[in-house]
DNA sequence: CCTACCAATCTGGTCTGACCAGATCAAGGC
DNA sequence: GCCTTGATCTGGTCAGACCAGATTGGTAGG
């Protein structure tokens, strides 16, 4: 969740979360108040306020009454929507959040895919042939298909019928795409991509369970590793993507 | 998330959800306008704009400026943190989405446990005992461990040492205890859901991936059972638990 | 010197009203 | 009938105000 925010919402949580960040703020640490951080951000305190209820919801802060705002979270150990509203943000991460996330997106996705291969209709192989077309143009008119990436594993999760599933593993996979976006670059990647794409389906339109759990588990491995080495690469000379 | 949001803020968040689905909005419906939808909750434009605030960040609304508001998911396709908001605000299910949490949280704990099993380490037991402990004394007073429940099951993913798992599973059971809450009201249940856990720390301790994850698979599909009769009795008199 | 109490101050919660600029739409001119 | 145009509506943002409870510092009493 958390893009596309109005602007000025947008940039007071952003503002609001380096604030946390650069202060070393830990959980129960206590925030300026509404009015401070109005004018720290040269903003009303209506725009901060709102910028609160969002941060609030997403139970990174507490509001208490007549006493404060407080630290419900550190922005470390907030929600995944946190961890993807930081990804938007171009805000740096742990490295070992990006091996949790690979790992959690081959659980969820190995176990959706064997339900996929039992559950799947006909409905579910005609869109996913749609979007491996879909797919495959984009990559031949040289675009980037991150978008079009996770859409189409939501798809393949969305064929094991299972939607919680599907919005279990949204955040997960938004997350892994924002930091795959400039993996994509490499046209031998995007072309090996489609290529594991349209083994996926192949392997669901065969009910074939092991094959596909085998392949999404390379498939999540060979992406994280090459996003890990080129994000090191990366690290030699900036140490966030921001 | 988004549970404990100011009061004024909550409820307009409930207003506008029951709004939503009292006149049947779907995808990309234009909502009232803000001074509107002030005017018709009988509070100010402000604390409106919070509460829009929160949904846009939830992604079930869009703000439009110059145009309008717009719904971008249905209320029953939101993310997870959209069904957590309507399981607090006590709103209804549909019965499928429980049986897909149940699903769900068996595919994730059950991959988290067997990955505790392998790398849980002496602090996890210790603290996992003292959780276990902390349970049996709430339910020797009689009171309601419903969230004592959804921390020791988290803690239990936590001694799988992956971070996202946890952040993954928290909603699912947020949810689930939600629904739970009335569940507990039964003592013989209270007693059975802690020889459970007990058994859950045995396993991970003996480091029996097999007993854990038939354990857990029981567990959470007892529990789903036993809830969805409790739901399905209560219909006959109400249709949701408001 | 320490404690207990009280008032000034601060805080979040909420409301009112205002201005802006772009989107929308209906009326009027061609 | 089509296009222009201006009134109107919308979200975005701001300033300032009041409330009531939490906090706190200083003072009076022990």
């Amino acid at each position: 969740m958390a893009s596309q925010l109005s602007s000025e919402t947008s940039t007071t949580v952003r503002k609001t979360l380096e604030f946390v960040q650069h202060h070393r703020l830990a959980k129960g640490d206590r925030l300026p108040s509404e009015r401070e951080l109005s004018e720290r951000f040269g903003v009303a305190r209506s725009s901060v306020r709102e910028a609160l209820a969002v941060l609030d919801a997403m139970r990174i802060t507490e509001r208490k009454p007549k006493s404060g705002i407080f630290l419900r979270n550190a922005v470390e150990d907030g929600g995944l929507d946190t961890l993807v509203l930081q990804a938007d943000l171009g805000l740096a991460f742990d490295p070992q959040v990006t091996r949790d996330v690979t790992e959690a997106r081959i659980i969820c996705e190995e176990q959706a895919l064997r339900l996929a291969c039992q559950r799947r209709t006909e409905a579910d192989l005609t869109k996913l042939r749609r979007l491996l077309d879909a797919y495959a143009a984009i990559i031949d008119a040289d675009g980037n298909p991150s978008d079009a990436d996770v859409e189409f594993h939501l798809a393949l999760v969305a064929a094991s019928q299972n939607r919680i599933l599907v919005r279990t593993l949204t955040p997960l996979m938004l997350m892994s795409t924002t930091w795959r976006r400039r993996y994509f670059d490499s046209a031998a990647i995007r072309r090996r991509s489609l290529d594991d794409h349209r083994a996926f389906v192949d392997a669901v339109e065969a009910r074939d369970e092991a094959a596909a759990a085998a392949l999404v588990k390379r498939h999540v491995q060979t992406a994280a590793a090459d996003v890990r080495a080129l994000a090191e690469q990366g690290s030699a000379t900036a140490t966030n993507t921001t």
